[in-house]
DNA sequence: TCACCTCCATACGGTTACGTATGGTGCGTA
DNA sequence: TACGCACCATACGTAACCGTATGGAGGTGA
Protein backbone atom coordinates (compact mmCIF):
# COMPACT_ATOMS: atom_id res chain seq x y z
CA UNK A 1 0.00 0.00 0.00
CA UNK A 2 2.42 2.53 1.23
CA UNK A 3 5.13 1.17 -1.85
CA UNK A 4 1.80 1.80 -4.30
CA UNK A 5 1.99 5.40 -2.99
CA UNK A 6 5.84 6.24 -3.41
CA UNK A 7 5.21 4.49 -7.34
CA UNK A 8 2.51 6.89 -7.83
CA UNK A 9 4.27 10.24 -7.06
CA UNK A 10 7.31 9.39 -8.64
CA UNK A 11 5.74 8.64 -11.75
CA UNK A 12 3.28 11.82 -11.57
CA UNK A 13 6.85 14.20 -10.74
CA UNK A 14 8.57 12.21 -13.55
CA UNK A 15 6.12 13.38 -16.01
CA UNK A 16 5.81 16.76 -14.85
CA UNK A 17 9.96 17.37 -15.28
CA UNK A 18 10.47 15.11 -18.54
CA UNK A 19 8.46 16.67 -20.88
CA UNK A 20 9.55 13.31 -23.37
CA UNK A 21 10.17 10.06 -21.96
CA UNK A 22 10.09 9.82 -18.23
CA UNK A 23 14.22 8.44 -18.93
CA UNK A 24 16.72 10.58 -17.85
CA UNK A 25 19.67 11.02 -19.54
CA UNK A 26 23.23 11.58 -18.39
CA UNK A 27 23.38 14.94 -19.80
CA UNK A 28 20.26 15.60 -17.84
CA UNK A 29 22.10 14.95 -14.32
CA UNK A 30 25.26 17.41 -15.63
CA UNK A 31 22.77 20.01 -16.20
CA UNK A 32 20.46 19.62 -13.52
CA UNK A 33 23.90 19.36 -11.21
CA UNK A 34 24.89 22.45 -12.41
CA UNK A 35 21.60 24.64 -11.67
CA UNK A 36 22.00 23.69 -8.31
CA UNK A 37 25.57 24.32 -8.70
CA UNK A 38 24.72 28.25 -9.61
CA UNK A 39 21.97 28.36 -7.15
CA UNK A 40 22.86 26.91 -3.68
CA UNK A 41 26.60 25.70 -4.59
CA UNK A 42 28.80 22.38 -4.55
CA UNK A 43 27.95 21.49 -1.29
CA UNK A 44 24.23 21.24 -2.31
CA UNK A 45 24.33 19.05 -5.27
CA UNK A 46 24.13 16.04 -3.49
CA UNK A 47 22.73 12.28 -5.19
CA UNK A 48 19.82 11.62 -3.61
CA UNK A 49 18.10 15.79 -2.88
CA UNK A 50 18.46 15.89 -6.92
CA UNK A 51 17.24 12.27 -7.85
CA UNK A 52 14.07 13.45 -6.19
CA UNK A 53 13.93 17.11 -7.66
CA UNK A 54 14.01 15.14 -10.66
CA UNK A 55 11.70 12.25 -10.30
CA UNK A 56 13.78 9.78 -9.95
CA UNK A 57 15.61 7.57 -7.39
CA UNK A 58 19.58 7.41 -7.48
CA UNK A 59 19.26 4.32 -9.03
CA UNK A 60 19.08 6.03 -11.72
CA UNK A 61 22.15 8.52 -11.12
CA UNK A 62 24.63 5.10 -10.40
CA UNK A 63 23.42 3.81 -13.41
CA UNK A 64 24.85 7.18 -15.26
CA UNK A 65 27.94 8.14 -12.84
CA UNK A 66 30.38 5.57 -11.01
CA UNK A 67 29.94 8.13 -7.85
CA UNK A 68 29.51 12.13 -6.94
CA UNK A 69 33.25 12.58 -7.78
CA UNK A 70 32.11 11.38 -11.72
CA UNK A 71 29.40 14.01 -11.51
CA UNK A 72 31.59 16.69 -10.57
CA UNK A 73 34.27 16.06 -12.74
CA UNK A 74 31.53 16.04 -15.60
CA UNK A 75 30.25 19.24 -14.39
CA UNK A 76 33.36 20.69 -14.41
CA UNK A 77 34.54 19.74 -18.20
CA UNK A 78 30.80 21.07 -19.51
CA UNK A 79 31.63 24.10 -17.58
CA UNK A 80 34.65 24.45 -19.13
CA UNK A 81 34.02 24.09 -22.51
CA UNK A 82 30.87 26.66 -22.51
CA UNK A 83 32.27 29.62 -20.17
CA UNK A 84 34.42 31.06 -22.31
CA UNK A 85 33.20 30.64 -25.59
CA UNK A 86 29.79 30.97 -25.23
CA UNK A 87 30.35 34.64 -24.06
CA UNK A 88 32.61 35.73 -26.80
CA UNK A 89 30.45 34.26 -29.67
CA UNK A 90 27.71 36.04 -28.98
CA UNK A 91 29.90 38.99 -28.37
CA UNK A 92 31.60 38.16 -31.86
CA UNK A 93 28.27 38.32 -33.69
CA UNK A 94 26.54 41.41 -32.25
CA UNK A 95 29.41 44.27 -31.90
CA UNK A 96 31.42 45.54 -34.98
CA UNK A 97 34.36 47.10 -33.53
CA UNK A 98 36.62 46.51 -31.08
CA UNK A 99 35.01 49.35 -28.73
CA UNK A 100 31.44 47.96 -29.42
CA UNK A 101 33.03 44.40 -28.72
CA UNK A 102 34.02 45.70 -25.28
CA UNK A 103 30.97 47.49 -24.09
CA UNK A 104 29.05 44.35 -25.43
CA UNK A 105 31.22 42.29 -23.02
CA UNK A 106 30.80 43.87 -20.47
CA UNK A 107 27.13 44.49 -20.95
CA UNK A 108 26.78 40.93 -21.48
CA UNK A 109 28.19 39.61 -18.38
CA UNK A 110 27.34 42.13 -15.72
CA UNK A 111 23.49 41.83 -16.73
CA UNK A 112 22.81 38.25 -17.28
CA UNK A 113 23.01 37.15 -13.52
CA UNK A 114 22.97 33.30 -15.01
CA UNK A 115 26.28 33.09 -15.82
CA UNK A 116 27.61 35.24 -13.17
CA UNK A 117 26.12 32.77 -10.54
CA UNK A 118 27.31 30.11 -12.23
CA UNK A 119 30.68 31.96 -12.26
CA UNK A 120 30.53 32.75 -8.68
CA UNK A 121 29.72 29.43 -7.61
CA UNK A 122 32.70 27.65 -9.56
CA UNK A 123 35.13 30.14 -7.92
CA UNK A 124 34.20 29.28 -4.17
CA UNK A 125 34.27 25.24 -5.46
CA UNK A 126 37.54 26.24 -6.76
CA UNK A 127 38.98 27.36 -3.33
CA UNK A 128 39.07 23.36 -2.22
CA UNK A 129 39.38 21.76 -5.20
CA UNK A 130 42.69 22.27 -6.86
CA UNK A 131 41.20 20.35 -10.11
CA UNK A 132 38.60 23.14 -10.36
CA UNK A 133 41.36 26.06 -9.64
CA UNK A 134 43.39 24.79 -12.34
CA UNK A 135 40.32 24.98 -14.78
CA UNK A 136 39.41 28.58 -13.57
CA UNK A 137 42.70 29.38 -14.12
CA UNK A 138 42.25 28.16 -17.73
CA UNK A 139 39.55 29.88 -18.34
CA UNK A 140 40.38 32.97 -16.96
CA UNK A 141 43.75 33.34 -19.27
CA UNK A 142 41.36 32.48 -21.92
CA UNK A 143 39.16 35.46 -21.24
CA UNK A 144 41.70 38.00 -20.35
CA UNK A 145 43.47 36.82 -23.38
CA UNK A 146 40.72 37.90 -25.27
CA UNK A 147 39.78 40.99 -23.68
CA UNK A 148 43.79 41.96 -23.89
CA UNK A 149 43.21 41.41 -27.27
CA UNK A 150 40.39 43.63 -27.74
CA UNK A 151 42.29 46.61 -26.49
CA UNK A 152 45.30 45.96 -28.74
CA UNK A 153 42.59 46.30 -31.39
CA UNK A 154 41.69 49.97 -29.94
CA UNK A 155 45.62 50.87 -30.17
CA UNK A 156 46.84 49.80 -26.74
CA UNK A 157 50.22 48.46 -27.24
CA UNK A 158 50.62 45.27 -25.87
CA UNK A 159 52.10 44.87 -22.67
CA UNK A 160 49.67 47.88 -21.78
CA UNK A 161 46.64 45.50 -22.78
CA UNK A 162 47.86 42.63 -20.66
CA UNK A 163 47.92 44.95 -17.85
CA UNK A 164 44.63 46.50 -18.09
CA UNK A 165 42.94 43.61 -19.45
CA UNK A 166 43.33 42.31 -15.99
CA UNK A 167 42.36 44.75 -14.33
CA UNK A 168 38.72 45.07 -16.29
CA UNK A 169 38.20 41.32 -16.10
CA UNK A 170 39.25 41.10 -13.02
CA UNK A 171 37.13 44.19 -11.56
CA UNK A 172 34.33 41.97 -12.95
CA UNK A 173 34.83 38.93 -10.95
CA UNK A 174 34.73 41.55 -8.15
CA UNK A 175 32.10 42.89 -8.83
CA UNK A 176 30.42 39.25 -8.98
CA UNK A 177 31.39 39.15 -4.89
CA UNK A 178 30.83 42.27 -4.27
CA UNK A 179 28.03 44.17 -5.90
CA UNK A 180 25.18 41.37 -6.12
CA UNK A 181 22.25 43.60 -4.96
CA UNK A 182 19.98 46.31 -6.60
CA UNK A 183 22.96 48.80 -7.04
CA UNK A 184 21.76 49.89 -10.61
CA UNK A 185 23.22 53.85 -10.95
CA UNK A 186 26.92 53.01 -9.47
CA UNK A 187 27.57 50.11 -11.78
CA UNK A 188 27.14 52.34 -15.18
CA UNK A 189 29.37 54.98 -14.16
CA UNK A 190 31.52 52.38 -12.66
CA UNK A 191 31.91 50.81 -16.38
CA UNK A 192 32.34 53.91 -18.35
CA UNK A 193 35.65 54.76 -16.08
CA UNK A 194 36.71 51.55 -16.58
CA UNK A 195 36.34 51.60 -20.20
CA UNK A 196 37.59 55.33 -20.51
CA UNK A 197 40.68 54.29 -18.37
CA UNK A 198 41.10 51.35 -20.17
CA UNK A 199 41.41 52.62 -23.95
CA UNK A 200 43.41 56.00 -23.19
CA UNK A 201 47.00 55.81 -24.21
CA UNK A 202 49.54 57.24 -21.75
CA UNK B 1 39.27 -0.10 29.53
CA UNK B 2 38.19 1.39 26.63
CA UNK B 3 36.72 3.70 28.46
CA UNK B 4 40.05 4.75 30.08
CA UNK B 5 42.02 4.60 26.88
CA UNK B 6 39.74 7.77 25.56
CA UNK B 7 39.93 9.68 28.41
CA UNK B 8 44.16 9.39 27.93
CA UNK B 9 43.42 9.95 24.49
CA UNK B 10 41.51 13.26 25.12
CA UNK B 11 43.51 14.89 28.18
CA UNK B 12 46.73 14.46 25.86
CA UNK B 13 45.32 16.33 22.92
CA UNK B 14 44.56 18.91 25.29
CA UNK B 15 48.08 19.58 26.82
CA UNK B 16 49.19 19.59 23.22
CA UNK B 17 46.59 22.38 22.21
CA UNK B 18 45.87 24.87 25.28
CA UNK B 19 49.17 25.95 26.91
CA UNK B 20 47.57 26.91 30.01
CA UNK B 21 44.34 25.19 30.80
CA UNK B 22 42.62 21.95 29.19
CA UNK B 23 39.55 24.43 29.30
CA UNK B 24 38.53 26.26 26.16
CA UNK B 25 36.62 29.50 26.26
CA UNK B 26 33.77 30.85 23.65
CA UNK B 27 36.36 33.17 22.00
CA UNK B 28 38.71 29.82 21.34
CA UNK B 29 35.92 28.59 19.35
CA UNK B 30 35.24 31.18 17.32
CA UNK B 31 38.79 31.85 17.04
CA UNK B 32 39.34 28.00 15.77
CA UNK B 33 35.89 28.74 13.91
CA UNK B 34 37.10 31.19 11.89
CA UNK B 35 40.39 29.12 11.00
CA UNK B 36 38.55 26.49 9.49
CA UNK B 37 36.75 28.72 8.03
CA UNK B 38 39.78 30.45 6.26
CA UNK B 39 41.21 26.93 5.53
CA UNK B 40 38.26 24.83 4.49
CA UNK B 41 35.14 26.87 4.02
CA UNK B 42 31.78 27.45 6.29
CA UNK B 43 31.23 23.76 5.51
CA UNK B 44 33.44 22.43 7.48
CA UNK B 45 32.76 24.32 10.63
CA UNK B 46 31.20 21.28 12.35
CA UNK B 47 31.06 21.02 15.89
CA UNK B 48 32.05 17.63 16.14
CA UNK B 49 35.29 17.73 13.97
CA UNK B 50 36.09 21.09 15.36
CA UNK B 51 35.72 19.50 19.16
CA UNK B 52 38.33 16.18 18.37
CA UNK B 53 40.82 19.36 16.96
CA UNK B 54 40.56 21.25 20.17
CA UNK B 55 40.58 18.47 22.11
CA UNK B 56 37.37 18.49 23.77
CA UNK B 57 33.99 17.04 23.11
CA UNK B 58 31.22 18.85 21.86
CA UNK B 59 29.96 19.35 25.23
CA UNK B 60 32.36 21.84 25.53
CA UNK B 61 30.55 23.58 22.69
CA UNK B 62 27.05 23.42 23.50
CA UNK B 63 28.03 24.84 26.92
CA UNK B 64 29.26 28.02 25.39
CA UNK B 65 27.30 28.11 21.94
CA UNK B 66 23.51 27.37 21.84
CA UNK B 67 23.77 25.69 18.49
CA UNK B 68 25.54 25.54 15.44
CA UNK B 69 23.79 28.94 13.74
CA UNK B 70 24.97 30.88 17.31
CA UNK B 71 28.63 30.21 16.35
CA UNK B 72 27.78 31.37 13.03
CA UNK B 73 26.77 34.58 14.22
CA UNK B 74 29.48 34.82 16.80
CA UNK B 75 31.81 34.56 13.77
CA UNK B 76 30.13 36.93 11.94
CA UNK B 77 30.09 39.44 14.48
CA UNK B 78 34.20 38.96 14.85
CA UNK B 79 34.88 38.99 11.15
CA UNK B 80 32.99 41.83 10.85
CA UNK B 81 34.50 44.42 13.65
CA UNK B 82 37.65 43.02 12.62
CA UNK B 83 37.74 43.18 8.89
CA UNK B 84 38.11 46.55 8.16
CA UNK B 85 39.95 48.15 11.29
CA UNK B 86 42.84 45.97 11.17
CA UNK B 87 43.97 46.91 7.80
CA UNK B 88 43.13 50.60 7.97
CA UNK B 89 45.09 50.65 11.32
CA UNK B 90 48.06 49.08 10.03
CA UNK B 91 48.08 51.35 6.89
CA UNK B 92 47.44 54.53 9.27
CA UNK B 93 50.43 54.03 11.38
CA UNK B 94 52.91 52.50 8.64
CA UNK B 95 52.58 55.38 5.95
CA UNK B 96 52.29 58.77 5.92
CA UNK B 97 51.31 60.60 2.41
CA UNK B 98 47.93 59.71 0.79
CA UNK B 99 49.91 58.37 -2.10
CA UNK B 100 52.35 55.76 -0.15
CA UNK B 101 48.95 54.62 2.07
CA UNK B 102 47.46 53.88 -1.41
CA UNK B 103 50.59 51.43 -2.05
CA UNK B 104 50.93 50.30 1.42
CA UNK B 105 46.91 49.19 1.19
CA UNK B 106 47.07 47.04 -1.95
CA UNK B 107 50.92 45.18 -0.29
CA UNK B 108 49.47 44.37 2.79
CA UNK B 109 45.71 43.49 0.96
CA UNK B 110 48.06 41.04 -1.63
CA UNK B 111 51.05 39.87 0.05
CA UNK B 112 49.05 38.73 3.66
CA UNK B 113 47.30 35.70 2.24
CA UNK B 114 45.73 35.18 6.06
CA UNK B 115 43.37 37.66 5.42
CA UNK B 116 42.70 37.34 1.98
CA UNK B 117 41.41 33.69 2.70
CA UNK B 118 39.23 34.20 5.26
CA UNK B 119 37.44 37.18 2.96
CA UNK B 120 37.51 34.74 0.15
CA UNK B 121 35.80 32.08 2.36
CA UNK B 122 33.45 34.30 4.22
CA UNK B 123 32.50 35.83 0.38
CA UNK B 124 31.62 32.06 -0.56
CA UNK B 125 29.83 31.87 2.26
CA UNK B 126 27.72 35.13 1.91
CA UNK B 127 26.58 33.78 -1.58
CA UNK B 128 24.09 31.40 0.33
CA UNK B 129 23.33 33.23 3.71
CA UNK B 130 21.65 37.06 3.66
CA UNK B 131 23.04 37.97 6.51
CA UNK B 132 26.39 37.20 5.94
CA UNK B 133 25.91 38.96 2.39
CA UNK B 134 25.04 42.84 4.08
CA UNK B 135 27.87 42.07 6.56
CA UNK B 136 30.16 41.78 3.49
CA UNK B 137 28.48 44.62 1.83
CA UNK B 138 28.88 47.18 4.61
CA UNK B 139 32.54 45.81 4.93
CA UNK B 140 32.76 46.61 1.64
CA UNK B 141 31.18 49.94 1.44
CA UNK B 142 33.85 50.80 4.36
CA UNK B 143 36.44 49.97 2.68
CA UNK B 144 36.07 51.50 -0.77
CA UNK B 145 35.24 54.72 1.64
CA UNK B 146 38.52 54.74 2.92
CA UNK B 147 40.08 54.36 -0.55
CA UNK B 148 38.04 56.81 -1.81
CA UNK B 149 39.06 59.03 0.82
CA UNK B 150 43.02 58.30 -0.12
CA UNK B 151 41.99 59.05 -4.10
CA UNK B 152 40.13 62.47 -3.27
CA UNK B 153 43.26 63.53 -0.91
CA UNK B 154 45.65 62.89 -3.78
CA UNK B 155 43.23 65.28 -5.59
CA UNK B 156 40.81 63.24 -7.11
CA UNK B 157 37.55 65.16 -7.58
CA UNK B 158 34.81 63.06 -5.01
CA UNK B 159 32.72 61.56 -7.89
CA UNK B 160 36.11 60.15 -9.64
CA UNK B 161 37.20 59.26 -6.44
CA UNK B 162 34.17 57.19 -5.42
CA UNK B 163 34.26 55.47 -8.75
CA UNK B 164 37.96 54.77 -9.42
CA UNK B 165 37.75 53.54 -5.65
CA UNK B 166 35.46 50.87 -6.55
CA UNK B 167 37.81 49.81 -9.25
CA UNK B 168 40.87 49.72 -7.33
CA UNK B 169 38.85 47.67 -4.41
CA UNK B 170 36.82 45.42 -6.83
CA UNK B 171 40.23 44.57 -8.41
CA UNK B 172 41.76 43.24 -5.31
CA UNK B 173 38.55 40.93 -4.59
CA UNK B 174 38.72 39.69 -7.95
CA UNK B 175 42.18 38.81 -7.77
CA UNK B 176 41.58 36.48 -4.95
CA UNK B 177 39.35 34.71 -6.67
CA UNK B 178 41.33 34.17 -9.78
CA UNK B 179 45.08 34.75 -9.34
CA UNK B 180 45.73 32.81 -6.54
CA UNK B 181 49.15 30.97 -7.36
CA UNK B 182 52.70 31.33 -8.03
CA UNK B 183 52.12 34.70 -10.24
CA UNK B 184 54.51 37.23 -8.58
CA UNK B 185 55.71 39.59 -11.77
CA UNK B 186 52.05 40.30 -13.74
CA UNK B 187 51.13 40.96 -9.88
CA UNK B 188 53.19 43.79 -9.92
CA UNK B 189 52.79 45.26 -13.21
CA UNK B 190 49.38 45.29 -12.30
CA UNK B 191 48.93 47.56 -9.25
CA UNK B 192 51.47 49.87 -10.53
CA UNK B 193 49.56 50.14 -13.72
CA UNK B 194 46.19 50.35 -11.66
CA UNK B 195 47.71 53.00 -8.77
CA UNK B 196 49.01 55.20 -12.20
CA UNK B 197 45.52 55.31 -13.51
CA UNK B 198 43.62 56.04 -10.41
CA UNK B 199 45.65 58.96 -9.39
CA UNK B 200 45.88 60.92 -12.86
CA UNK B 201 43.71 63.71 -13.82
CA UNK B 202 41.51 63.58 -16.88
C1' DT C 1 7.56 -14.37 -28.67
C1' DC C 2 11.40 -14.51 -26.29
C1' DA C 3 15.64 -13.32 -24.89
C1' DC C 4 18.27 -9.25 -24.11
C1' DC C 5 19.77 -4.84 -22.95
C1' DT C 6 19.05 -0.36 -20.91
C1' DC C 7 17.60 2.12 -17.32
C1' DC C 8 15.55 2.58 -12.92
C1' DA C 9 13.32 1.19 -8.07
C1' DT C 10 13.99 -0.79 -3.72
C1' DA C 11 16.25 -2.28 0.23
C1' DC C 12 20.35 -2.44 2.99
C1' DG C 13 24.52 -1.35 5.73
C1' DG C 14 27.53 2.09 7.06
C1' DT C 15 29.12 6.82 8.14
C1' DT C 16 28.84 11.42 9.88
C1' DA C 17 26.85 14.96 12.16
C1' DC C 18 23.15 17.43 15.02
C1' DG C 19 21.13 18.41 19.38
C1' DT C 20 19.73 16.75 24.18
C1' DA C 21 19.97 14.69 28.63
C1' DT C 22 22.53 13.63 32.34
C1' DG C 23 26.29 12.70 35.14
C1' DG C 24 31.17 13.88 36.49
C1' DT C 25 35.34 16.88 37.65
C1' DG C 26 37.90 20.58 39.50
C1' DC C 27 38.05 25.11 41.43
C1' DG C 28 36.59 28.98 44.24
C1' DT C 29 34.27 30.23 48.38
C1' DA C 30 31.95 30.08 52.82
C1' DT D 1 35.80 20.54 54.35
C1' DA D 2 31.80 20.78 52.10
C1' DC D 3 29.10 23.12 48.82
C1' DG D 4 28.08 25.11 44.48
C1' DC D 5 29.08 26.55 39.98
C1' DA D 6 31.36 26.51 35.62
C1' DC D 7 32.74 23.51 32.31
C1' DC D 8 33.09 19.18 30.10
C1' DA D 9 32.39 13.83 28.96
C1' DT D 10 29.34 10.27 27.68
C1' DA D 11 25.50 8.16 25.77
C1' DC D 12 21.41 8.40 23.11
C1' DG D 13 18.01 9.19 19.47
C1' DT D 14 17.44 11.10 14.96
C1' DA D 15 18.41 12.49 10.30
C1' DA D 16 20.73 12.84 5.94
C1' DC D 17 23.45 10.89 2.70
C1' DC D 18 26.80 7.59 0.38
C1' DG D 19 27.50 3.51 -2.33
C1' DT D 20 26.10 -1.43 -3.37
C1' DA D 21 23.31 -5.34 -4.48
C1' DT D 22 19.57 -7.02 -6.71
C1' DG D 23 15.38 -7.35 -9.00
C1' DG D 24 11.94 -5.41 -12.30
C1' DA D 25 9.81 -2.72 -16.26
C1' DG D 26 9.90 -1.53 -20.98
C1' DG D 27 11.54 -1.35 -25.43
C1' DT D 28 14.16 -3.88 -29.38
C1' DG D 29 15.88 -7.16 -32.55
C1' DA D 30 16.17 -12.03 -34.01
Amino acid sequence: MVLFMKRDKAQKQRRVDATKSSRISRADWIAAALKVLAAEGIECVRVEPMAKRLGVTKGSFYWHFADRAALHDAMLDKWRETATRAIIARVEETAATPREKLRQLIKLTTTSSKGARLDVAVRSWANHDNRVANAVAKVDRERMGYVADLLESVGIKQATAKVRAQIIYLTLIGSFFSLRRGQKLPKKQLWDELERLSVQRI
